[in-house]
RNA sequence: GGCGACGUGGCCGAGUGGUUAGGCAGAGGCCUGCAAAGCCUUGUACAGGGGUUCGAUUCCCCUCGUCGCCUCCA
């Protein structure tokens, strides 16, 4: 069974379902107002590696993951380029489902958008109010945490601490400096939804609760996040689903972050690299290799030292899975010691870089039994090796690429000149070809070219 | 100031109270017409100082260092 290190009780706790084959997942979104960034682009390559997982492992995974398309930081982008607020939404989700696609994220099974839900997020509110969780302030609505008996159990902080430390300059407003806004008044000009307190809009950490509990209902399995929402948007949501009196998530993971140079890559520090970059500069495999070859609650840096060590680990996988290539018509079960460990230490929160160990063990054993010509022994590691790929999400270049027919007519050169043991014009051949930019591997077939 | 995480061999990066992580790069060998790919072998590793223990990189304490959260952020 996975076993996931929950933030809230800070351990290992096993992932019991509430249906038996069924796991549901919300994975907190982008708010949508530009290009997604190397943090956007490891949390949804580690919890789209835990979702291949679960599935691999034979559970149905209901995997929701929203868009909030309506923030400050919408409307400020908007201002800036003369735009609509929804244009902005419109084009950053467009873009941002192409490098997820590019990234090979799946799509997740619902994405609602926090527009769509501004109804119910202001019944919510009504009723938070009813509660004495939430008190109307002259620019909005506020929840006061202090409802909530352990409000900072993801912060793992007590709530005196928090308050002690808020160096926000305390708005007026509020009556505590912890306090969040649920409802802000909108100020001219500014989109705004009918309430009962006022035009105005809803805050960012209520969208999370209403659509979750909406979609998912109460309790629901697991709550999924990078590791700078722990604190205060995880907290934010389940202090209000707690004070409504629900159950909320039963598991919560977070993810480490993208630094670079050693510090936290993020938006205040202006230090962020934007994913599609890395996808123009890069094997578009290659963020998925390096996150599996990390764990996913270390930090990690992503430079091109790092880019470029996935990249050649990806290329020795690549290079079995040409070898392999005519063998995986017809596979036999996978070799179930193989898969065993693999699972072993994938269930061990997701220790991928162990789960990637057993991978290039079975490479190995695979190339060696090959190399000795026992392929028949070899088809069930094989096997195994495409299981485990298909578990991570890895798809291997078997190479079917189409070769200029330039390039053909000097492969075929070059055989007839090998053929006829003329090393001088052989050497030459492959000189050129390499000079192109191209691989060139001699095999029983003849030379062998693909792309550099 | 409060709370927390981390410090592993040339680089990246797991893990464990005593037995091989793995990837990349390097060295030697096999294979190859020569290469490439592949296979085999190889490398003074666990920040420093105490302590517990038959034995610690792994547990405890201290020191130093790095980083994070407490503020929009994935």
């Amino acid at each position: 069974m996975l076993h996931l290190h929950d933030t809230a009780t800070g351990s290992s706790r096993p992932l019991q379902p509430r249906e038996p084959n069924k796991v549901s997942m919300y994975v907190c979104g982008p708010t949508v107002y530009g290009p997604p960034h190397l943090g956007h682009g490891r949390f949804s390559l580690v919890f789209d590696v835990l979702r291949r997982y679960l599935r691999w492992s034979g559970f149905e995974v209901d995997y929701v993951s929203n868009i909030t398309d309506i923030d400050d930081k919408i409307i400020q982008r908007a201002a800036e380029e003369g735009r609509s607020w929804e244009e902005i939404a419109q084009r950053c989700e467009r873009v941002w489902y192409r490098a997820m696609d590019a990234i090979g994220v799946e799509r997740p099974t619902r994405d609602p958008h926090a527009t769509d839900y501004v109804e119910q997020m202001v019944e919510f509110i009504e009723r938070l109010v009813e509660r004495g969780a939430a008190y109307v302030a002259p620019d909005g609505v506020y929840f006061r945490p202090s409802v909530v008996a352990d409000y900072g159990l993801l912060a793992r902080q007590s709530i005196d601490s928090l308050r002690a430390g808020a160096r926000v300059g305390v708005d007026e407003a509020k009556e505590s400096p912890i306090d969040f806004a649920l409802w802000k008044l909108a100020k001219p000009g500014e989109p705004s939804w009918p309430s009962p307190w006022g035009a105005g809009r809803p805050g960012w950490h209520t969208e999370c609760v209403v659509r979750s509990r909406d979609l998912l209902g109460d309790c629901f399995d697991l709550h999924a996040g990078g590791q700078d929402l722990a604190f205060p948007h995880h907290e934010n949501e389940r202090a209000q689903a707690v004070a409504d009196g629900a159950d909320f998530a039963e598991l919560w993971v977070h993810n480490g972050f993208v630094e670079v140079g050693g510090e936290k890559m993020s938006k205040s520090l202006g230090n962020f690299t934007n994913l599609l970059d890395l996808l123009d500069a890069h094997d578009p495999r290659a963020y998925r290799m390096l996150c599996l070859q990390s764990h996913y609650r270390s930090p990690i840096d992503v430079d091109s030292t790092s880019i470029g060590n996935a990249e050649a680990a990806l290329a020795r996988l690549d290079a079995v899975a040409r070898r392999v290539r005519d063998h995986v018509a017809d596979l036999p079960d996978p070799d179930p010691e193989t898969i065993a460990s693999f699972a072993e230490r994938m269930d061990d929160d997701l220790d991928t870089p162990g789960a990637m160990a057993i991978v290039f063990k079975s490479v190995t054993r695979i190339n060696s039994l090959l190399d000795a010509g026992s392929d028949l022994v070899a088809l069930p590691l094989i096997s195994a090796l495409l299981s485990m790929m298909r578990a991570v999400g890895l798809v291997l270049d078997v190479d079917g690429s189409e070769l200029p027919d330039e390039v053909v007519a000097l492969a075929r050169e070059r055989d007839e000149a090998r053929a006829a043991k003329d090393w001088t014009r052989a050497d030459a051949l492959r000189d050129e070809l390499v000079a192109a930019g191209w691989v060139v591997e001699d095999s029983a077939d003849g030379t062998r070219v693909r792309p550099g």
